[in-house]
DNA sequence: ACAAAAGTGTTATCGCTACACCCATGT
DNA sequence: ACATGGGTGTAGCGATAACACTTTTGT
């Protein structure tokens, strides 16, 4: 018990949490993780949900598509880090993001020991401009149905990425976050169920969505459609935090 | 571009992704990080929700309670590194355990940049022993409920911990993780109505439950209790599964 | 005229809530 | 006898699923 070297001074005063990994090896070989982030974008496009992937320029795994993710620096918050990476991006701050998991494996990347968060974020893709830089053009949207093969362990993280956004997108309003600020209901269903794969009525989904009285009438109607066009609806954040504190919660 | 020492070999060949933090600082300068776990472990007794929390035996917070935890070996995997504390803890490996949230501030751990991972386990009492062992004596079971207060960010992460698990507990039938083998209706009527805060109508709970069709009548009966004796049963993973895969979703 | 999507009303059923009531056991 | 929790039946209300139908626009 009393056998321990100098450099291990912040653990010789304790017999007692025999537990801890401390008392094992020197604390400052614990200091050798870099953590990473990998951001799982999500936008709304042609009636489906795509997200944004990278082509890698760096081994490893160079030329494969994967997450847009990033080191955290040693001095940077991880939700900051997120926030980073979606801005160098997409040019967009103010966007719902939210964490998913935290992938350990020891193996996971071949350069070191780099754990990573993984966050998902929803965009309007109408407020999406793909940046003017060099590396502009080894973004792009791919349909989150469709089989592509990310490097790393991303595919997992996207698997999860979306199971946590679909229980999460039935209980809580977030599913505007993907659309315009002005949208017709149908707009709206077709967007929930291209996220949760499934069908609704479109009258039952209506009177539904209706009767739960967050939803603003604009009053107005779309243009240039070639049908009839729609009245336009905005989510109203504030009713919904009223409706909220007296005891409603969304659920679909 | 071409100006870069020898240490950075990684990054040379690169111009494209400039928005990557590997451009800005040697790629070394990453691996500063530290990462633990901390794990809210949670039983059911006496009709409430327990955590076990430990007292802290070493600065910084000594003195102070705080979730079980520790460092995670460089080899080690994060998830094993939750459950190792848990058997440690508890002398328990078969546990159900959930990864909740990852806690990346800058500052939240005095001793340097150490990122944690949140667990939560739920454990049937009926079969955790505190460890004979030197530390037994500073862990107790606190209630979920009470007002205590812990060390670091652990009250935010055993909030965390519990919003995540009611969400689940309510989609999932994992409740019965905190109740013995044999239970009866009472009993996991009074486990959910501890975990979620709300009343449920026995009746009307019985039928919901029953009708569900996961549960297994065992015939037997309780013993030794001072009122009418309950019949037992248990929950029939086997037959979850079979409902679920036809179809089924446990709501509560 | 037609296609395509918006928008509305009706009905029948299922599920759930509320509540009343009886049962078995220990003290 | 009483307290305590186990256990069951029913009536009525409300949500919603299924479906048919009308409306408005562009081509």
């Amino acid at each position: 018990m009393k056998s321990q070297e100098s450099e291990q001074t912040m653990v010789e005063e304790q017999p007692k949490h025999q537990y801890s990994a401390y008392y094992q090896i020197p604390i400052d070989k614990f200091f050798q993780f870099a953590m990473s982030v990998d951001n799982v974008i999500l936008g709304y496009h042609e009636n489906s949900l795509k997200l944004l992937a990278v082509e890698r320029g760096t081994e490893p795994y160079l030329g494969m598509m994967a997450l847009p993710g990033d080191l955290v620096y040693p001095n940077e918050e991880v939700d900051v880090a997120a926030r980073r990476v979606l801005k160098d991006l997409t040019g967009l701050t103010d966007v719902y993001t939210s964490q998913t998991k935290t992938y350990g494996k020891v193996d996971r990347h071949p350069v070191g020991r780099v754990v990573t968060v993984g966050f998902y974020s929803l965009v309007n893709v109408d407020r999406y401009r793909p940046l003017a830089s060099s590396w502009a053009d080894n973004v792009s949207w791919i349909d989150v149905n469709g089989h592509v093969d990310l490097a790393f362990d991303h595919n997992v993280i996207v698997a999860d990425a979306l199971a946590m956004l679909r229980e999460k997108v039935r209980h809580q309003p977030i599913g505007f976050e993907l659309l315009p600020k002005k949208f017709t209901l149908g707009e709206m269903q077709s967007l929930y169920e291209a996220v949760l794969g499934e069908r609704y009525d479109k009258a039952n989904f209506r009177k539904r969505i209706i009767s739960m009285g967050f939803l603003k009438d604009l009053k107005e109607l779309q243009q240039d459609v070639p049908h009839r066009p729609g009245r336009l609806f905005s989510f109203d954040e504030e009713k919904y935090q009223h409706l909220k504190s007296k005891g409603f919660s969304f659920g679909l």
